[in-house]
RNA sequence: GCAGCGAUGGCGGAGUGGUCUAACGCGCCGGUCUGGAAAGCCGGUCUCUUCACGGAGGCACGAGUUCGAAUCUCGUUCGCUGCGCCA
C-alpha cells in the first residue's frame, strides 16, 4: 500500500510513476484518492471541531451539577452537538474507508529501471550463465525419469488429492532434502537464520503481504476458520512483524524460510498430472530481508547473487530477467526472475523470483524502523527464492539425465546423499 | 472443547463514570554539570490533524448505554491456569 502521507506530499511524482504502467484505471483510482483525501481532511476537521465543542459542554455539566436548571440546559445542548457528531463521523469514516480501499488496490511505485511490457514475454534478459550443450540422446520428461528411478507417485497422489499433486519417494525424497540442506547451508553462511513458520495464517495478516485477488485465485482457505494455507514462507515471515517498530540496531533481519507452499492456481492451465512444475504443493527455501530503506537496493542485489551462486553450484544454466510492468504484480517495486534451462524443451523456465517490495508491505503491515534519535520510518521488505525444490528437481532430472534413463547427482549435493553419484532406473517400475 | 482469571505507553504498573493533563517508576533521546564520565537536575519520548497557535483521538478489537467511558453492558480475539483430548 502507498503511504497516504507520501502521496499527499508527492502527488505529481506518484501520478507520473503510476502512469508508467500505462494502465488507465490506476490513474483514475489515484485521482479519486487524491480528491477524497482532501475531502476527508476537511470532514475530519469538522468532526474534531464539534467534539471540541462537546468536550467544553460536558466539562461545564460537571461544574454545575448542583444547579438543575443550568445543567438541564447544557445537557440538552450537548446532546444536539452529539447528534451532529454522529452524522459527520459517518461521512468522515466513509471517506476514510474509500481511500483505504483504493490504496489497497493501487500498485507499488516502480523502481527507475523497471521496463514497460505487456506480459512475461517482454521481460528483459540481463544476464545468462552456463553453457548450453546438446545431449546425444533424446531427453525424457522429468516425470518419466522420476518414474524410472521409482522416485515419485503421480497417479496415486492424484487419486487421493486430485490433479496438481504429486508424492515423492525414495531417491527423490533424499534429493529434495539435499536441496533444502544445500540452500540453507549457503544462506546461513551469508547471515540468514533458518526459519520454519506456521503454514496457516489469518486474513488480517495475509492482507498485509499479498494482492487481494490472491484470496480468490491462489490461497486455500480452511473451512469455518479464519485461516489460509501459505503460498510461500515469505508471507508468514514478513507478516509476523506486523504492528512492530523495530530499532535500527536490530536490523537488518535476514531469515531463510523453509516451508511447504500451497497454491490453488485457479484459472491457470497445465497443472501437472505427471510432474513437479506447476503443482499445488511444493517445498521452498526463501530469503527474507527486512531493512532500512537505504539498504534495500544493495540487499536485493545480494539476494540475487545468492540464488545465482546456488544455481551455479548446481551447474544449472540460467538467465536473469528484469521483470517488466505487465508481469510485476502490485507488491514489488522491482523484480528479477531467474530461469533455468530445459534441455528437453530447449527453452528457459521460471525457477526463482526475487523482489524488492520497498515500503509496500511495510505500510500495510505497519512495520517501522526507529532511529536512535526517535524518528520512525517505514521499513523495506524483500523476498527472494533460494530454491523451490520441485522445480529444481525438474531442472536436475533434465540437465543431469543419463542415457540409461536415470540421472547423475550434482556433485554439490552428493555429500547430502551419502555420496551417491548416480541414480539408476529401477526395473521394477512399469 | 469446558471452567476460572486476565489484556493499560518500549517495559513495569496505578487508575472502576466528570478535579485541565493515563499517576509513578524504569529505559531511551536532548540539555545542564564535568578535564571526561557517573549521579543529580531540567525538558522530551503513542497516533491523526493544522503553515502555525491549537485541536481531536488513543487503555486488545468491535458495538452499545451516557451530556460525558480506560472505568458500565454485550459480542469477538488473544493469553495464562486447571480439566478433557492428543503426535
Amino acid at each position: 500500500m502507498l503511504d497516504i502521507h507520501f502521496v499527499r506530499e508527492h502527488v505529481e511524482g506518484v501520478r507520473e510513476n503510476l502512469s508508467r504502467r500505462q494502465y488507465a484505471p490506476y490513474l483514475e483510482l489515484f485521482d479519486q484518492v487524491a480528491g477524497e483525501d482532501i475531502a476527508y481532511r476537511k470532514a475530519l476537521q469538522e468532526v474534531e471541531g464539534l467534539r471540541a465543542k462537546r468536550n467544553q459542554l460536558t466539562q461545564q455539566v460537571a461544574k454545575v451539577k448542583d444547579n438543575p436548571m443550568e445543567k438541564q440546559k447544557l445537557v440538552q445542548e450537548s446532546r444536539s452537538v452529539g447528534e451532529q457528531i454522529i452524522l459527520n463521523e459517518k461521512i468522515q469514516k466513509e471517506l476514510k474507508e474509500k481511500i483505504h480501499e483504493k490504496l489497497m488496490k493501487l500498485p507499488n511505485l516502480l523502481a527507475e529501471d523497471v521496463p514497460f511490457g505487456k506480459d512475461d514475454t517482454q521481460n528483459v534478459q540481463v544476464k545468462t550463465w552456463g553453457e548450453i550443450t546438446e545431449k546425444n540422446f533424446e531427453v525424457l520428461t522429468h516425470a518419466q525419469v522420476a518414474k524410472n528411478v521409482d522416485g515419485a507417485e503421480f497417479d496415486r497422489a492424484v487419486k487421493i488429492s486430485g490433479t496438481g499433486f504429486f508424492a515423492l519417494k525414495g531417491p527423490l525424497v533424499l534429493l529434495d532434502l539435499a536441496l533444502q540442506r544445500y540452500a540453507l547451508d549457503m544462506l546461513m553462511r551469508d547471515g540468514f537464520i533458518p526459519y520454519t513458520p506456521p503454514v496457516l495464517m489469518n486474513r488480517a495478516a495475509y492482507e498485509g503481504v499479498t494482492d487481494l485477488s490472491d484470496f480468490g485465485n491462489q490461497l486455500y482457505k480452511i473451512e469455518n476458520e479464519d485461516l489460509h494455507l501459505i503460498a510461500t514462507s515469505e508471507h508468514p515471515l514478513t507478516a509476523q512483524y506486523m504492528n512492530e517498530t523495530l530499532p535500527s540496531s536490530q536490523l537488518p533481519i535476514q531469515l531463510a524460510g523453509l516451508s511447504p507452499c500451497f497454491r490453488r492456481e485457479v484459472g491457470k492451465h497445465g497443472l501437472d498430472e505427471r510432474g513437479f512444475f506447476r503443482v499445488h504443493q511444493f517445498n521452498k527455501i526463501e530469503q527474507i530481508v527486512i531493512c532500512s530503506p537505504e539498504e534495500s537496493p544493495a540487499f536485493h542485489t545480494r539476494m540475487v547473487s545468492n540464488t545465482e551462486k546456488l544455481f551455479q553450484g548446481l551447474g544449472i544454466p540460467y538467465r536473469v530477467v528484469n521483470v517488466c510492468t505487465g508481469d510485476l504484480g502490485i507488491v514489488a517495486a522491482k523484480k528479477y526472475d531467474i530461469e533455468g534451462w530445459s534441455p528437453r524443451e530447449k527453452k528457459y523456465f521460471e525457477l526463482a523470483s526475487l523482489s524488492n517490495c520497498t515500503t509496500y508491505q511495510a505500510v500495510r503491515l505497519n512495520i517501522k524502523v526507529s532511529s536512535p534519535d526517535g524518528s520512525k520510518r517505514y521499513a523495506h521488505t524483500l523476498n527472494a527464492t533460494a530454491i523451490a525444490t520441485a522445480r529444481m528437481l525438474r531442472a536436475i532430472l533434465e540437465n543431469y539425465q543419463t542415457p540409461d534413463g536415470g540421472f547423475d547427482v550434482p556433485p554439490v549435493l552428493q555429500p547430502y546423499m551419502y555420496g551417491l553419484t548416480h541414480i539408476a532406473p529401477v526395473t521394477l517400475v512399469k
